[in-house]
DNA sequence: GTCAATATTTTTGTATACAAGACAAACAAT
DNA sequence: ATTGTTTGTCTTGTATACAAAAATATTGAC
């Protein structure tokens, strides 16, 4: 299923948009950026309208396009969305949760737990990162499974960070355990209540994290 | 604030799509819509990248773009997620609501209220959507209102046709009642309760349609 | 020196030209 | 007859050319 330059391009940048290279505001110049990938400007302008509608960069008609930096209050709002989808999810499963998906999240909490013993920062990230995409397969509903991947995908930069706060990792993981626990049970409303929280609480650490770094943010 | 031809062509094609000139699983011609609508292929080439990732069509690379309406899986996977947004704004609200939204929402159902009298679905459906509309307001998270209405919009023309079965307006007045009355009581779990399924009965609704539709679909 | 009006340059949006992959038809070989 | 190859056409993806709007620089008046 060959991709398109276009769509690897759309990667590039977003990555470039992630690690810092463009900063938040900054212009994209169609020219600067075609050749920078060594192309047209017809691939340049197919990546940023995709970019655009993912919400990444803003399109102003006429006058180009801007790198777009969730603010604050929307970082906080899309947290709090993020943690009512997944809050969904884990309600939907408690109910359609198949055995073999069970065992695959007390495996992949295991091998969670082993990382944080090792403070392994990146295994942590990953076996997270696969226990809830297991949690979002099994609402069995694809469609939300979809939206979920992508809102996640949209947050990840900033996920990341609030996980290196210190004893973040093992609050987490005893919130995983707890939501495992109650989908043994059945119990649709605890589970989606913790993972609510469990999600929620991204968002608030997420926020006072970046208040400590702007103080004069007022 | 401008817009774009691109832009203007991707919601004519929308159009296209939802009145069934363009059906389910037809190729879209580049050359021939461009012709169409009197432009050259570029502005098409960016409608159609558009509509492709909200999902109405579907790109498969080098071959061309094709209409892709949702089966019914997947339709009632959406109207699951729609039942679940909704029924997050609706308990988001009853804490946030403000006291002049209140009197809106009682406003409004009065409206509806006379719609149903008169037997004037047009009338209906008009305020029925600024109902919903003022819930994604009062939920007090913009981003999920926006998202709300990208859902929403997507199912609309799969909302309409449901609504023209019988019983199905006094039915929804009651239940549109019933969450304000939630809401004056800041009953947050009620409110979203019934909202859940205010939207999913839609979902089921549209199904049995369908299926009445279309017999031997086994 | 400041401001306004105009000219110049940039940059976006659109059209057209070109390249290359996908599909179809004709033909060859077994 | 069926399979495989080849050639030709069609369609998509990309590059380039052009038009129009916005940004910027320049000139002139006060």
């Amino acid at each position: 299923m060959e991709r398109k330059r276009s769509d690897i391009i759309a990667d590039e940048i977003e990555g470039l948009i992630f690690d810092g290279t463009l900063a938040d505001g900054e212009r994209l110049d169609e020219v600067q950026l075609a050749s920078r990938f060594d192309v047209s400007r017809t691939p340049i302008r197919e990546a940023l309208q995709r970019l655009a509608q993912s919400g990444l960069v803003e399109q102003l008609p006429r006058r180009g396009v801007f790198v777009r930096q969730p603010g604050p209050v929307e970082l906080i709002e899309m947290f709090e969305v993020m943690a009512e989808l997944e809050a969904v999810c884990a309600r939907l499963a408690a109910t359609r949760i198949s055995d073999a998906a069970l065992q695959k999240l007390h495996d992949t909490n295991a091998l969670c737990d082993a990382a944080v013993e090792a403070n392994d920062a990146n295994g942590y990230f990953r076996e997270n990162e696969r226990f809830h995409a297991l949690l979002y397969r099994q609402s069995g509903n694809s469609f939300l499974e979809q939206e979920c991947f992508r809102l996640h995908r949209r947050l990840q930069p900033f996920r990341r960070l609030q996980l290196q706060l210190r004893g973040r990792l093992r609050q987490s993981m005893s919130e995983h355990k707890a939501i495992v626990a109650a989908l043994e049970n059945g119990d649709g409303e605890t589970a989606a209540n913790v993972m609510r929280a469990h999600i929620a609480v991204q968002g608030e650490k997420f926020h006072h994290l970046m208040a400590s770094l702007k103080p004069a943010a007022e």
